[in-house]
DNA sequence: CGCTGAGTTGATGACAATCAACTCGGGTGG
DNA sequence: CCACCCGAGTTGATTGTCATCAACTCAGCG
């Protein structure tokens, strides 16, 4: 299975050493014994960099790598055959994506880079044998997982249950609040705002909704004082109010994450 | 912690045992030899039957107990504040609810009976003790969870970006396929239809729409000639017209089930 | 026999999609 | 350096899907 170097390109020279990472410690390995991690390290492959827009895998083709993402934003999208595309979740750095438990399996999603991302891979076939030695690391695939479903949950009650406006103050409020928490690794990051790399059909197509009509709720919402996203930057300018409006819950989004 | 029995009712006497159980085979404890079946028994609690629209667990409590679903239907949901509730996902034997990582915190979600269950209750505190002690345990938890979520993504795909009449024809297909996938276990489900519990308003709920316009709907499919309901139960009437229609991928629903 | 809850149907209105034209800012190449 | 180009975003006009409100039917049931 070599890599495609069309799409990849492995980082020069100087990959980050397991034991060294900045980012195992929110990672699926964070609760790995320092003794163990020669078995990361082994099935490991380079650290990769991706160009924005450029895909790391397909909905179709069956897994060959699990991903831990290093840098970068990451969407995670199915496409319906008319056209439409709906973003179940965006991925920040830390998070485990393209993992299924049937790797024989197409997989039923895909995922770009939002910004240049750089990602470790890891070979299904490794890591299920990893997953067998190592029941450690079962149960942090596990909380990995039962974040993800949380998350997975309240956005489905935003697309099915709340107004264009609401969503979009959950959205933004949701990344704000997983991005500081992670705020180290993450650029640019200040008190109320943040980088942030989405466009308008991005947010869309995450909530169900055009791009036109996100732009036309963007604007009540900026013209309300709420928000303002500028040059690649979100910042939240009346949290209390947005938070209301969406009927965000914070702690769902943080504190039940897994590796804080 | 003793249980409410204002809303439990301990199946009288013949509990089931865990060695002879007929929903073992789809559920969590599949892979459980048999010489460990005892821990099961043990941290087992008695079964119990919940009547029709009886709450299993509500948001917001600590869970206490996760459960294995051994006979009915059941609506996980959440509701937001101003009255909306959006079913996430129906349970059906074999089916293990309303377990999270984080044990300590409150739960996002209800469960509510649809139909009269049964269901075997696992206290959490124990549960969380087994899966230590169990590594196969957890890498079928791993499993059920990474089914949960592509059930989880589909349902948003159709909730984001379908039209009413391709949802419910999707919803369709997806619960008469589990069933059947679990005939042996769903008493009269025919050859192409189902014992159907769900009201229009349940429906309405799970797809983001309002019952009126399920009712609409669902009459637009029946004039179509693609499905009846009637008399709670389900027949497919022309299933690769429906199927076409809702873009719907059997593979992902059966195929991909963790424990066939 | 009337009560009740689920479902149906019609009339109306709101929210979001669609279509289209236009602006703006940031590259790129002459 | 400027002109041009391009993609993203904005705005307006119109349409369409679905929500809302309300009245009514109907089957099941005490």
């Amino acid at each position: 299975m070599a890599i495609n170097y069309d799409n990849f390109i492995v980082k020069p020279g100087e990959s980050t050493q397991c034991a060294q990472c900045v980012v195992r410690k929110l990672a699926l390995f964070q609760g790995v014994k320092l003794e163990n991690l020669e078995w990361t390290q082994a099935i490991r492959q380079e650290q990769f960099i991706l160009k924005p827009k450029r895909r790391l895998f397909e909905e179709g083709e069956p897994p060959r790598y699990a991903y831990t993402l290093f840098s970068g934003w990451v969407a995670q999208y199915q496409t319906s055959p008319d056209g439409g595309r709906m973003i179940h979740q965006f991925a920040l750095p830390g998070d485990f994506i393209g993992f299924q438990a049937k790797s024989g399996h197409p997989i039923d999603y895909s995922a770009q880079a939002l910004t240049e991302i750089t990602v470790c891979a890891f070979p299904v076939k490794e890591l299920n044998k990893v997953l067998k030695e190592l029941p450690e690391l079962s149960n942090r695939l596990i909380d990995m997982h039962s974040h993800t479903i949380k998350l997975c949950r309240q956005h489905m009650l935003s697309v099915g249950r709340k107004s264009a406006k609401q969503r979009l103050a959950y959205l933004f409020l949701e990344l704000f609040h997983r991005v500081k928490a992670i705020g180290d690794l993450m650029p640019g990051t200040e008190e109320d705002s943040i980088a942030f790399p989405l466009s308008q059909e991005d947010l869309a197509d995450a909530l169900g909704l055009t791009s036109v009509h996100v732009s036309r709720t963007l604007r009540e919402l900026t013209d309300e004082g709420l928000v303002s996203v500028r040059h690649r930057r979100l910042t939240i300018l009346n949290e209390p109010a947005l938070t209301d409006l969406a009927q965000f819950d914070k702690a769902i989004v943080i504190q039940d994450h897994p590796l804080l």
